[in-house]
DNA sequence: CGGCAAGTTTGCGCCACGACAAGGACGCCG
DNA sequence: CGGCGTCCTTGTCGTGGCGCAAACTTGCCG
């Protein structure tokens, strides 16, 4: 397998304080895989045997339920760990992480997961950490989908797409990747048809401006307004 | 502090293979609280000090928004680790945990933390895997909301109710705690008299037996159905 | 034993959203 | 440049389930 390069990790705070010696001695166990627009690193109920990170690109990870209804668990952004089910004592990956953009993926074998933690304590912290905050945000989305309405529960994802993906423009912040309306609906528990009018009636009052897999927040303010329901 | 007798928690699977010197060593530095119906053991919020074991009762979870609506995030059983976010480096508390029958918890300092999964390496994996369980069951919650119709949500909350405090009896199997319609609700999102009336049509139909904070299932099967879509 | 509080049931009206349907616009590829 | 597929918009209609309101039941406590 060619060498990669470890100029591609040295900046991710996950490598932070690791020698370069280690990052290398981790890197050769590693493999480099480009996903196009559309590709799966692997499939829901498939037999998890390596573990993942993010280097580039952006991932929805999608969950089908037993009618074929589909959701997005969650977005993978770059630096991320993904696919850790072992690390979690699951045999099983939970979910199917599609590119919504061309992406770069780092794999490693799972048996590499012991070295990994032992060569970098912190790491487990920052593993253990990561699993706590997706808990978190697991939480923090059963409340919003129990307790508020539709056009709140959009607002609060489109918040986070832009803290977490999004790119300063002249005119506002933009989500860095494509994204339909039929994903915000599918974030959000709701349809695309309510998405697509939720949009509407934003880019009328001048909030956000939308296109086709495009979406501009031009006024975020307004928009955290509605997501705290003072709309 | 009282000595606490390791007979209280030699039987949970979480100390299955201490020895007894270990655990006495474990239990020492624990203290030991007992709680009302009602009462909390720490507040949402509150500074993050210590971290929890029930060994008896029965603990719901209930986070509040700004607004005020609350909701419950989780139910706690007996033998389940609890409050331990200092693990998932959070200074403070996502939730507050509240009685819902008198219950006994164990209670350790944070620095303990570090001991306790040296002690035994078992446990760090346990700890590990428990977390792993919650997102998943976080997640597929997360789903049910977003796709399914509140009949099926109230379905399958008490299905889980039932295979996780479940109390075989004459006539079916009884939840083995004080559970409000309204408790209910909070689980599924939805209002009390929603869940009332579901719970009226179902013991219609044979299904179940309600009665004040009481709920004995009859036929499983139908249940399973219903969550299934096959209502 | 009688009264009170907490929990439950049920009816009614309304409305946010989902289902269905049709047409329009963008962007890719040959 | 023209055609097609994918994505987006907008209308109409129907309804699940929430809000509100009122009465009933159950268990507790004095």
């Amino acid at each position: 397998m060619a060498d990669i390069d470890r100029s591609l990790v040295r900046s991710l705070p996950l490598f932070a304080n690791m020698s370069d010696a280690d990052i290398d001695r981790l890197l050769a166990r590693a493999s480099l895989r480009r996903l196009l627009i559309g590709e799966a690193v692997f499939e829901q109920g498939q037999k998890a045997t390596q573990f993942f990170l993010l280097l580039h690109g952006r991932l929805k990870v999608m969950q089908v339920t037993s009618e074929g209804q589909q959701i997005i668990v969650r977005v993978v952004h770059p630096g991320d760990l993904f696919g850790f089910a072992q690390a979690l004592q699951r045999d099983d990956y939970p979910g199917t992480p599609l590119a919504a953009a061309e992406s770069l993926v780092l794999c490693w074998p799972n048996e590499v997961w012991g070295h990994f933690v032992e060569q970098n304590p912190h790491m487990a912290v920052n593993a253990m950490r990561t699993i706590g905050q997706r808990l978190q945000e697991a939480h923090t989305r059963i409340r919003e989908m129990a307790t508020e309405e539709v056009e709140r529960r959009v607002a609060h994802a489109v918040l986070r797409l832009m803290d977490q993906a999004g790119k300063r423009e002249e005119d506002g912040v933009r989500i860095d990747f494509p994204l339909t309306r039929q994903d915000v609906a599918e974030m959000t528990g709701t349809t695309l048809h309510t998405v697509s009018r939720i949009f509407s009636a934003w880019e009328g009052q001048g909030i956000v401006r939308g296109g086709r897999q495009k979406l501009l927040v031009r006024d975020r303010a307004r928009l955290a307004a509605l997501a705290e329901g003072e709309g």
